[in-house]
RNA sequence: GGCGUCGUAGCUCAGUUGGUAGAGCAGAGGACUGAAAAUCCUUGUGUCACUGGUUCGAUUCCAGUCGAUGCCA
């Protein structure tokens, strides 16, 4: 597999796409805001990026939820699996291609997830319980690294639930190592700024707000929008008339700004963890960036057919 | 032109009854295995506009200069 991961605004689809039509690629996403449908604008999905001279490239895990759902890392890691292998079977290139690190890492470093069903009988014990009470139960069995664990009762439970269900049904399937080449994108922090602010602008004026009113009048509540982040928080809160305009501008641009260093941040990590990434410069044109990419596959004993 | 107010960290400002200063935001670094575009943690030396004066000592008081702003003419 050939994995291209970067910030936003870095240019990964086009990269990834090039890349497939040079060795029968298809990719499967790694970005937990495109796999919703009618999400476009604001996660950067771009479909018509996928198809190149009138040839188009597969894509997997794109548009399969309705907004509104909450996906998680695990569904994630199970739906990625099935792509793969789908794509393996075909004997085409899998290209794991996102920014989301958490669900890269999920693959990359064989998180050890399992299916846990509901249960509602610990559901209704736990409902009588004080949120302290629940917090102090959570902590003695796993390590807490983050509020959204405990801010919300139902994420609590669900915690909960996960981690007494592990505890009762140890399973022993554990995720494929795959075979990996981990190409990244990278660019110079103020030039990424530069573009994350230029691409803003034409988001907006490609119809940005519109996308997010139409999820609102299909439904969607405005709470879930808030949480799934920048574009959606900020033009929600803009439609809510929280923010003026500017302040919409400003705030989310910022925002994605600091979303982008904490992607930077996680990559760093997965170095740190082992993982090799080759940096590519994100100012080389598109040809270079293939160019290099390709060099560096044909030394590499599991391309040989490139 | 006259009178007043202001000029402190990249930005917005606080403060020092005279002993060279601190918040928010931005920025930087980090954590993060079940909503991760989320959530959380750490991180603040800057000719206190400039030039003189008073003082053991001034960013703080006084005078002047420059800049901003308000009112009056």
């Amino acid at each position: 597999m050939i994995t291209i991961l970067g910030p936003t605004a870095s240019g990964k689809t086009q990269l990834a796409v090039h890349l497939a039509a040079k060795c029968s690629g298809e990719i499967i996403s790694a970005d937990s805001r495109q796999v919703y449908v009618g999400m476009d604008l604001g996660t950067g999905k771009d479909l018509k990026e996928y198809s190149l001279n009138g040839k188009n490239t597969p894509y997997h895990l794109i548009d399969i939820k309705q907004a509104g759902y909450e996906y998680n890392v695990f569904e994630f890691q199970q739906d990625f699996l099935k792509s793969y292998q789908q794509i393996e079977s075909k004997g085409n290139t899998p290209i794991f291609c996102g920014g989301t690190g958490l669900y890269l890492s999920a693959v990359l470093n064989r998180y050890d997830l399992q299916e846990v069903p509901q249960n509602e009988k610990l559901r209704e014990d736990l409902k009588e319980k004080p949120s302290e009470e629940l917090v102090e139960m959570l902590k003695s069995m796993t390590s807490l690294h983050n509020q959204t664990d405990i801010t919300e009762r139902e994420r609590l439970i669900r915690a909960l639930e996960i981690q007494i269900y592990r505890k009762e049904n140890p399973h022993n399937k554990i995720f494929p190592e795959i075979k990996n080449t981990c190409f990244g994108i990278l660019f110079e922090r103020n030039l990424l700024r530069e573009r994350i602010t230029q691409r803003l602008s034409q988001r907006l004026q490609d119809g940005m707000i519109e996308e997010v009113e139409n999820l609102l009048s299909q439904g969607i509540k405005s709470e879930k929008l808030l949480f799934y982040g920048l574009e959606y928080k900020y033009v929600t809160l803009f439609l809510q008339k929280e923010i003026s305009y500017e302040q919409m501008f400003t705030l989310l641009n910022t925002a994605i700004h600091q979303f982008a260093k904490r992607q930077m941040t996680w990559f760093r990590r997965m170095e740190r963890q082992g993982l090799k990434i080759n940096w590519i410069e994100g100012t080389l044109p598109l040809e270079g960036k293939l160019q290099q990419i390709m060099l560096h596959l044909k030394q590499d004993h599991n391309f040989k057919s490139l």
